[in-house]
Formats: structure tokens, sequence, C-alpha cells
DNA sequence: ATACGAATGCGAATCAGTCGCAATACCATT
DNA sequence: AATGGTATTGCGACTGATTCGCATTCGTAT
């Protein structure tokens, strides 16, 4: 299900800190990584990389189109980067544990482009981010309600 | 319709700093407001503020539910604010010239609590950013092209 | 007018991310 | 396999946006 990634089909020539990261990432698919997520994986597992190497390197896989990267959390700043080799999805974000699940509606991805071309605006990108409270938080709400009600 | 806005209502003291954001925010309804235009719009028609009590003021604004605050700009991380008064709406960015467009749109709004409800997700918040080319900066690239051709 | 807590002004600090530049690694060519 | 020129890296310094600590001042209820 993952394409193997070929740093030389990108126009990337193939160098020791770029294959690092892209292991780095290809190990860590379940997860949206920081650039310090990258960092420590390499400082434990494999070679250390400096931060700006790894910023640097993240910021060329971006514009490869190898990944992609978000700003959830309204709040915070902190960007996350996944591989791009899935499809195309959303995300829906817990504001208590932080998890991150994807999603994909047809509905709505075919809707945006009827509301741009309404307006003779040409869509190149969009995030739709979901915020709220995930099934297994919602359920350790209830319990501690009630636990505080004992 | 905008609907005049009381801090006392809202559970804020009324102070000179509080009141002179307010004023400059709702000088400025046609635009989504960085704390940095805040700031210069005090130093020039008001008196200045501070940055930091500009952004303080601007997060206790927010969290009072009198301003929302976006990251439009999927690179930068500069934020900008907005009054809350009007309805909620997602944005439309054009990557050329800045300038954003306001949307609603009911299919995609419910059709997100749709989606969550699917997974026993509970929906507190969301933003929608649509990113591309809009018709004004379409128009000229197409003339810019063809200048480039003569 | 007084007193107390809340809010502010100031600058220093933080944080994520970027930059400049000398040292090094790639890689095509001898 | 050695060479040379270019692309990339490592390092630390730097930036821009935002936040924090703390002494001072302000707002409000006596
Ligand atoms: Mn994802
Ligand atoms: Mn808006
Ligand atoms: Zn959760
Ligand atoms: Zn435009």
């Amino acid at each position: 299900m993952i394409a193997k990634i070929n740093l030389k089909e990108q126009g990337l020539t193939e160098t020791t800190p770029r294959l690092a990261v892209l292991k780095a990432m290809e190990a860590n698919t379940a997860q949206h990584m920081s650039a310090d997520d990258v960092y420590r994986y390499l400082l434990e597992r494999d070679r250390p990389l400096p931060m700006s190497t790894v910023y640097r390197v993240l910021a060329q896989f971006e514009q490869a189109g190898i990944v992609e990267r978000h700003s959830f959390d309204a709040e915070r700043t902190k960007q996350v980067y996944e591989l791009k080799d899935s499809e195309h999805h959303d995300h829906m974000i817990c504001i208590k544990c932080r998890s991150v699940h994807e999603f994909l509606d047809p509905q709505i991805e075919s809707r945006q482009i009827e509301i741009v071309e309404n307006l003779g605006f040409s869509l190149t990108d969009h995030s739709l981010n979901l915020y709220g409270i995930c099934a297994g938080c919602d359920r350790k709400d209830a319990q501690s309600e009630e636990a505080i009600k004992q």
C-alpha cells in the first residue's frame, strides 16, 4: 500500500541525511511527525542529525511532493509532516488526547470545488480540520464525572 | 448588523487597553487583523499599547468568545483575529494576493456533523480553508502571460 | 479616600523555524 | 580510483511571533 519512494525519481540526490529522514518517516506512517519527532527518532534509532538539517530535508521533501505539512492545533503553531504516498484526506483532532483521525468525504470534497467555481476562484489546496472529543476520551470523561459524584 | 459588544457582559472589566483593542477590531471588521495590525492601528490612530498587552487582550477576548483566532497561510504561522459577532463562516484564501473571501456552505456544515457522529466523536469546532487563486489574480496572470509572448 | 485584587507596561525569555557560511559529501568525468 | 565542481550539510547565530515574570498601576467595591 505504501509505494516505495525513490529520491532520485523526485529529483533529489540520495544523501545520508535525506535517506535517514525518509526512513524515519516510513517507519512512522501511523503518526504525523513533527520535526522534533524525526530528530528524536534518528537520535535514538539511527544517527543524530542537527535540527536545521531535519527542517531543511523536510522542506525539500515537501517541495518535491514527498511529504505534506499540516498545522493542527489551532492554538499552538507546531507543524507536523506525513508521507504523501497515501490518498488525500482530512483530519479530525481530539482536543483532549491529541489523537488524529483521518477521513475522506467525497461529498465535501466535491462541494468545495463547486463553491470555488461559483466564485471564479481556482482551488489549489485545502485544509479541513475538525476539532472535538474522540469516543475514547468521551467515555473517560463520563467515568470521571461519575467518580466525582460519589 | 454588528451587535455592540459590552465587555462587562463578557465578564471582563472595562480597562483602557481593552476598550482600545475592541475599538481597533470594530473599526476593521472588513479585515482579519494580526496582533501587529492592531498594534499599528492603535499607534497611529489612538494611543500606543505594548505588543504584549495587545496579545494579552486578544487572548482574553478569544477566551471570552469576543474574537476568533485563525492561522491562514499554510506556510507562515502568523495568526489573525476577527470579531466573532457575525455568523460562523469558512475562508477561501488567495495564495497570490493573500485576500480572504468568507463563505458558508450549509451542505458542508451539516455533512461535517454527520461524519463525526458516525465515529462517536463530538464536534466542538472546525476550520476549513480553501487555498487557490482568486478571480482578480487569475486575470492578472493571464495578462502577464500574454505580455511575455510578445 | 482606602484597600485589595486584577490588569498592565516593560523587558527578558521562549519557541519553532530559518539563515550564512565554511566544511563536506555526491557524482560525473578523467 | 583519483579529481573537481556543485549541491548539501553541520554548526551556531539569528529571526519573528508570542509568552512570561514581576514591579507598578488601575478599577472597583467598601
Ligand atoms: Mn494525515
Ligand atoms: Mn473571517
Ligand atoms: Zn481523545
Ligand atoms: Zn488574489
